[in-house]
Parts: C-alpha cells; structure tokens; sequence
DNA sequence: CGACAACTTGACGGGCGTCAACCGGAGTGG
DNA sequence: CCACTCCGGTTGACGCCCGTCAAGTTGTCG
C-alpha cells in the first residue's frame, strides 16, 4: 500500500516536470500529497458529466477516454490519456463536471483531494505553472479535434487521430511508432473521429491496404511516419512538448 | 490616454469578477497593470499560429474569433470572443501560439504584459484562480464544439452555435435573444460549425421559414429562446456561469 | 454607376451514414 | 471438449445529407 504511493508520487512528479522544472522544496510539496490507490475495471466512470468534483484523479495505468454525449444518444470523445495524466485538472476549479472521463481498459487510478493540489499550486508557483500549463496544452488538443472533426476527411482524421495517439505514447515512454498496441475499438475510433464504425473500418482497410500503416488485431504497426504524418496532416507543435 | 486605460482596466475587473470575488488588494493589482490600447480594424490578427506570445489582449470592444487551419486551407473557428474576453490565456503559460486569433469588427485591444499577469497570479490567488478558471471554462466550450461538428447535423449545429452566442452575450450585459446583431458573415458560420456557406445558407432559411428564428440583414431575433435550445441541444452547463 | 462583398438559389454528385448480415475469437458452462 | 453467447470486426447494398459548381441578386461604399 505504501509502495502504491510512492511509485503513484513518483508517477506523478514524473509526467509534471514534463511541464515545468521543480526544485526540492516543490518536490516535497508533492511528496506530501495524500492520495488513494485504486483498481479500477474496464468501462469504469472516472467522473460523470453532472457529478460534483472535489478530487483529482491520476491514471496509473491503463487508458481513459473524456467524452461527451449529445441527446440524440452518440457519444463523442473529446481526448484520450495514459498513463501518467491527471484526468480532473478540467475540473480543478470548477464545481461540477461538463463531460465525463471512463478507462477503457483495466486501470489503475489515485485520488488526490483537489484542495490540496490548489493549495500546493500557490504554495509551489512551480507546481501550479505545470499544472496550469497541462490545462492549456489538453486545451490546445481540443481546439485541434475541433479542426479534425470540422474540416477534414475520414481519411485524413483516423491517420491525424493514429499520430497524435502515438505521439503521445512516444512522449510518455510508452511504446513507438514501429508496433504499438492500439487499446481502442473501431467503435471507440469512431467516437472520437465523429464518425460510425462501418466507415472507420472501410478507412482503416483502405490505409493499411495503401501501406500506410498495417494492422492485426490491436497490433498497429506503422512503417513510414513522415507518410502518415502527411496523411493525416499532423504537425505535433500543438501538443507544445518540451523541446 | 488615461481614461482609456482606466476604462480598460474597469472592464478587466468587473469581467474577471464573473470567474471569482475580488478584495481591494486583488483590484489594486490588477489595477496596477500596465497596459496599451490600440484601435485596429476589421480582420486584424491579434495573434498568428507559430507567434512567439509575450503579451495578453483584452477585448475593449468588437468581436473576434479564434481559429486554425488545415492543410487544405479550410478555416475552422473555434470559438468566439466578446468585449471583456481575455484572449490570450489559451497562451499564458505557452512561448508559442498554436492558433490564430483575428477580429471580426472593427475592435479596440488593450495589450497587457503577459509577465505582469503571471505575477500577479500568484501574488493575488483570487486573480490567479479568475483567470484559471477561466482557462478551464474555455476548454469547456472546445470539448462542446468538438461535440457540435462531430455528433450534430447541420440545423441542430447551427441552432446550437446561435444559442451559445446569445446566452454568452447575454452573460456579458451585450443585447438579448429579443433581437440582437449578429456580428459575423455567413461565411464565419461555416468556419465555425464545419459547413459551407451554401449550406449554411439554406439552414438557416429553414430557420427562419420553421419560425425558430427570424433574420433581416444582421437583425436576428429569436422568438421562442426554448425552441431554439431543444433545436440545438442546447444546456447551458457547459458554460459555468456563476448562479 | 461600377466594384465588391455577402447572400441566395438550383442542379448534381459523392462521401459517409444506415441497415443488415456474417465472421471469428474469447469467455463460459454443461 | 464442444455448444453457446457476446463482442468486435468485416462486408455489401442503398440512399441521403451536405459539398461542389456556377450563376444570379442585393446592398454598400467609393
């Protein structure tokens, strides 16, 4: 239980200084977090649209989808995450939820009392700069998908949608371009592209036919990056990572 | 000279008190902020995807639309900004601008030194967490619209778009749904909702002919602000607007 | 009155949704 | 060890929503 917090602080420290440089002091501030280990199933809401938020919750392992849903019943995904993101700073000072967070696979998540990460991002400017600028870059993401689901073609959107997840995993240290395991459904690409699964699989078969990735299964495999980059008319800047 | 800068910092307060409540040690800093207006016409970019950004723009009046672009050169607009908007806290904490932003009016800025702002969030918590807030409420609009083009078709998204703008305007004291201007082209509707203009066209004919909305020029009005809402999807929440 | 931007309208076509099957693998229980 | 179920992937036929193209019309500003 112990070791579970510590490696979920370490966890943590890790994926922030992505966003910023700590120095011991802030360090410690985060060290003394406390936090809550949880083991969660797959399909597991994370948060509901509607529910009151007053924890932050730091995906351990696994995968998570944000999303949203229209009254006609479908379902749009508005991000994915991994390992390492915290999935309430949406919500960091807002009291109820706009959108809800599932995993989509078996996860491993820790809660952290949101008043105690406000209170550590004033005490600590330099952990709450990360943390903001964490806001601002799933910002930038969105207003990306945005543009992805506006004004671009299925085929164009899947391969934007393959490359940012990759680029991602690259970041995190989670696996590269040259065979991944994808931990989504057709039907969850489809979600989160504004599209159906019939036409997510005709576009897939269509690219890996066009050698532009290939598949089996899960297992993703993409031989040329630059091609899909272009593909998909993805330029990673967005994404703001640390040079 | 000074009575803009007076009036623009008026403005700044009494809009970031919508996001938080203000002590007069907090409205003395952000009264102490320096900060330079400027007229500029219809189409000015305010910011330019791949700027470097150092300062922060204050909306003093006009309208403006944030925005990216594909490689095929379709515009997609992302949201829209009213007189009081902060429009460069999407960029706060980022050295690079991954979108644009340009107005639609004629308009008046006010610039603010990004660092002054950075300062005095932390040396003001309350500021700090307005503008946070801020940033988050934002975001929530981005996941909506990833919504709007991904799940909605064309008359719901256009309905859903309208009742966003006028409740937003409403929120600011700018005009009611009992006939307002409606401060962009058709063409800008297009860029925001994922459509063409042609399509725009016709939707909102069928709008207006359905009764749900009538147009003349720029005059909208809107007789029944419930239909309207159901047409559209449209539940405010997302916007967080204080009780 | 000419120039230009914005809006309007009709004809046509295609990208993608819809509907409806079928297939294949993984889990489960008898 | 084999049936049964369920979920996810695959495929084809068909059609509609919305994009494309192209031509007006209107309003405004010089």
């Amino acid at each position: 239980m112990l070791g579970q917090n510590a490696s979920a602080l370490d966890l943590l420290i890790d994926n922030l200084e992505r966003f910023g440089t700590f120095n011991a002091e802030d360090k410690d501030g985060l060290a003394a977090l406390s936090l809550q280990v949880e083991r969660v199933p797959r399909g597991f809401d994370v948060v509901h649209e509607g529910d009151p938020v007053n924890r932050c919750c730091l995906l351990m392992g696994g995968f998570a989808a944000r999303y949203k849903e229209a009254a006609s019943g479908a379902r749009q995904i508005v991000s994915f995450h991994l390992r390492g993101d915290l999935l309430d700073v949406e919500h960091l000072l807002l009291d109820f939820a706009d959108h809800s967070v599932q995993v989509m696979s078996e996860a491993t998540l820790a809660w952290i009392p949101k008043a105690e990460l406000i209170r550590l991002a004033w005490e600590r400017p330099a952990v709450g700069k990360a943390l903001w600028r964490m806001c601002l870059i799933d910002a930038s993401i969105f207003r990306e998908w945005v543009l992805n689901v506006g004004r671009r073609n299925a085929r164009t959107r899947i391969a934007h949608m393959l490359c940012e997840f990759v680029a991602r995993c690259e970041a995190a240290g989670l696996g590269t371009a040259q065979g991944f395991e994808l931990p989504m459904t057709q039907q969850q690409i489809a979600d989160a592209t504004g599209m159906t699964t019939v036409h997510v699989n005709r576009t897939l078969r269509a690219l890996d036919k066009d050698h532009a990735l290939s598949r089996s299964g899960n297992q993703f495999r993409i031989h040329d990056w630059g091609r899909l980059c272009s593909i998909g008319d993805f330029d990673p800047a967005y994404l703001h990572e640390a040079a």
